[in-house]
DNA sequence: TGTTACTTTGTAATCATTACAAAAATGAAA
DNA sequence: TTTCATTTTTGTAATGATTACAAAGTAACA
């Protein structure tokens, strides 16, 4: 994943106006990478920004999707988590603990029939099990 | 895919009691075979089964689900859709004309890291991007 | 300071899904 | 066939996530 320094300066090479709220929700993102939802964020600002209001986290969670700097979870129907790691990589749900880990992948040698000739945009690979420490 | 001659008794030896609904909401999907939506399966059938209620599509998806004859597809936040081809294989959906289209993998070769030792019960690939048709 | 554009908020609307209880259908005794 | 229990289906209400929208607040700048 892509190192940052300075939140506002990278929002802001990524043509959106570094907000306060802006930069907070990023920050939260960037920092926990722990692929939050939407109420995730929500609980965990609202410490630092008392009167967040729930529709600027949908706002700004959107316009990050938009602008490239954010991509969306989709492993389960019922949660849409968000991940401010938009490099191609694979993502595993413990369905015992619940826990979502990273995981690499070699994304050139999948050895994909059937849809040749296709432009591909995004690559989501997701797997679903019981994690290390839920075997014990 | 599988071949299934006899959807009744495919649903039987599955643990299924097989109703007309059943037989029909799982002929759809099996025939079919173009991941449709709740809405999609609704619309379909309310011809053949005028009273049908959405109700009972969402109890019998959730019970296909349950008993392991059918696979969720969640590639976009908002439509799960739905697969009687529970067998490993990806799905690419066309960002113009919204298409969903099956494709092959190799799921022994992914080269996965950072997750040894877990155990995998399901493997889910997505791609999104632009059809062959819809590139011209 | 005044004006304008942008951002945030709060509420209402929408949409998918689930809960639940009543009605209908099924199926096995009697 | 009739009876009775069980299963299935239905329809409506409730829930929960997301979006629409207009008002209020804030920032930029002449
Ligand atoms: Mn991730
Ligand atoms: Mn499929
Ligand atoms: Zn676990
Ligand atoms: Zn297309």
């Amino acid at each position: 994943m892509i190192e940052i320094k300075n939140m506002a300066e990278y929002l802001n090479a990524n043509n959106i106006r570094p907000s306060v709220h802006r930069i907070k929700i990023f920050e939260y993102l960037y920092t926990k990478r722990n692929h939050p939802t939407v109420e995730n964020i929500h609980k965990g600002l609202i410490n630092v920004i008392p009167a967040l209001s729930k529709t600027t986290v949908y706002n700004t969670l959107k316009q990050f999707v938009e602008k490239g700097i954010v991509q969306i979870i989709n492993i389960e129907d019922n949660e849409t988590r968000y991940d401010a790691d938009t490099s191609t990589h694979g993502h595993f749900k413990c369905v015992k603990c619940g826990m979502l880990h990273d995981f690499s992948f070699d994304n050139t040698n999948l050895g994909i029939k059937d849809i040749e000739n296709f432009d591909i945009h995004q690559t989501h690979l997701y797997i679903k099990g019981i994690c290390k420490k839920c075997k014990n």
